[in-house]
DNA sequence: CGCATATCAGAAAAACTGATATTG
DNA sequence: CCAATATCAGTTGTTCTGATATGC
């Protein structure tokens, strides 16, 4: 149950070279792999996930949209939202309900359950936020935020898009 | 076989909630998936991973290692170095010989065709970072890399750890 | 015996592909 | 007829698990 449960003895670390570890995008890698286990293990003490977090924030704040949208705006897969909408249905937290002015669509709300519920998730991803940017000076933090929004706004919206692979 | 070949054409994006823009874990996650995808067609135009790099990097700079060593020192697990070993050796990249003084383990060493191919490699690898860094100016990624660094300072060895789940 | 090493076979998680039926 | 939507079934990629044989 025990979500910071490390089963095997943690393996002794060999340092890693000195030009592998200064290279931004390992840089990167390594600081996405700690944030995602940090918000990861709180939302799964939760039973969540994080995409349980983003559906119910992007409806939240941007209202009721096609499963879609939500696709567009959140970056999950269309093929997954089904399975995420499941879960988010069968607990109450959405309702799901074909749209009259156009019967190909759902249009999913936010229920009352489901705002309690995102709010219970956002203070778990705001402390794993915390957490991670321990090291750094709330005015670091913000440089941070505020660089890694530059990239994000250069490179286009970083979701996963389609491969590019024959 | 170009690799910046998108055969969907490009969906269009719906604007994803400011509120979930602005966490650090999908800003992070953002870039980095950005950053693979550009360091990842790059070497795969040359037919490499970046499992690849990290082993000729880490073998230029620490000198010969066992298989365990250079897993602990690029993060790559144990069990797919074999694979990665495989590909260098066939590549006449690395030599594989057996440690006369400890029989369980093999030396890997970096041979003069290994070295060429880490430094077109790595000219690949620099190429990526320059365009994933293109939006910022060098203070700006001077001081990425050095808030990147101290979270990784902190949280230590950012490399792939065991699972904590039952 | 316990522990590390190299290796292999396969599970698990995540993202993606392709097909389908339905509706605009 | 073509485009978009919701859904399902299956594939690819990567990482991790578990087991084995060997040697310290």
């Amino acid at each position: 149950m025990s979500p910071t449960s490390p089963r095997e003895p943690a393996p002794p670390r060999e340092p890693a070279p000195a030009r592998l570890r200064a290279i931004p995008s390992r840089l990167l890698a390594g600081a996405t792999l700690v944030a995602d286990r940090l918000v990861g293990e709180r939302l799964a003490a939760e039973g969540a996930h994080k995409w349980h977090f983003a559906v119910l924030l992007t409806l939240a704040e941007a209202g009721p949209a096609s499963q879609a949208e939500l696709s567009r705006r959140t970056g999950i897969h269309r093929s997954d939202m089904v399975a995420v909408l499941n879960d988010l249905g069968d607990a109450n937290c959405v309702r799901r309900d074909p749209d009259p002015a156009d019967r190909r669509r759902n249009v999913i709300t936010l229920t009352a359950a489901g705002h309690r519920r995102l709010e219970r998730l956002d203070a778990l991803v705001r402390e794993a936020q915390d957490e991670l940017l321990a090291p750094l000076t709330p005015g670091e933090r913000d440089e941070l935020t505020r660089l890694l929004t530059a990239l994000a706004d250069h490179h286009g919206p970083a979701h996963p898009r389609p491969n590019g692979r024959p």
